[in-house]
DNA sequence: CTTCGTGCAAAGGATTTGCAGCATA
DNA sequence: TATGCTGCAAATCCTTTGCACGAAG
């Protein structure tokens, strides 16, 4: 791997993992997408560089990422589960396109404080947030409907 | 079914489909249930009052009830897939307790007004939004950890 | 060399679908 | 009576697992 495209393949040899070209690639591509992935995408799109690779090593580099925390679940309305890269932001919340798929990241200090009064006022000891606004984004807004 | 028991299978015979007791017991016994209900956790308990139902009818019921914007689809941090009665509240928002995963609902209405802030500066039309926070609640929070 | 990781295929779990019989309108 | 709905079982879809081989340390 080339300077500069130093993805976050560092995590598998610090728990003890052995980096494979299958880890470098699949990691390497997953983080290279902007939006969301489903690990079926990520398959195909693999498979026609590593025409050998296998479904199965994708979901389990998947949920290595999972489980090292530099990826997360996130379900659509139409009930599919893709993976998204977590980013340093201590936070971002989502505007998901129902016309193009496209996501937009955003944060909203008010926003997290407003959550946090909440949840103060209720006892309850928030871990994590996901906020999701469903709806059209500029482009496909004028077209809509 | 007796007055005051009067729960939305009304909007059967609004779209024209048949009012079977398999359809109205499933309604009544989802609309009963507080919280979040699996199809299967659904299918089970009603097995006890009707042991011929099939699973299948359980799914084509609730799909039904989504259809008709009665129910939504929520998904867990287990990545199980739950539907939630849909409240005639104008938005309601989650908390998620990880420990014994009550729902706990709430509503505040700046937040509200700070997402449509944030969208209007976006261009985004939005449909709906859902924001779900995780963590234990008072119960939990206290053994937690 | 000694594991660990891979690809394959088979297994699993959740949801959907095809079909014959039965119930509703 | 004419469809629509149901239950069953088979089919699908997505994801995980078991296993023998090949690769990394």
């Amino acid at each position: 791997m080339k300077k500069g495209e130093v993805v976050s393949t560092s995590f598998i040899k610090e728990q003890g993992l052995r980096t494979t070209d299958q880890r470098k690639e699949i990691i390497k591509y997953f983080f290279r997408k902007e939006g969301h992935v489903s690990p079926d995408e990520l398959y195909i799109e693999l498979r026609n560089i590593y025409p050998k690779i296998g479904r199965a090593t994708v979901y389990r580099t998947l949920k290595l990422l999972k489980e090292a925390g530099l990826t997360e679940q996130v379900e659509f309305a139409d009930g599919s589960r893709k993976f998204e890269r977590v980013h340093n932001k201590p936070h971002h919340d989502h505007m998901i396109c129902l016309g193009c798929g496209a996501s937009i990241e955003f944060c909203n200090p008010k926003i997290e404080e407003l959550q946090e009064e909440m949840t103060k006022k209720e006892g309850f000891e928030a871990r994590k947030h996901r906020l999701e606004i469903f709806g059209y984004c500029r482009k496909c807004g004028k077209k809509g409907k």
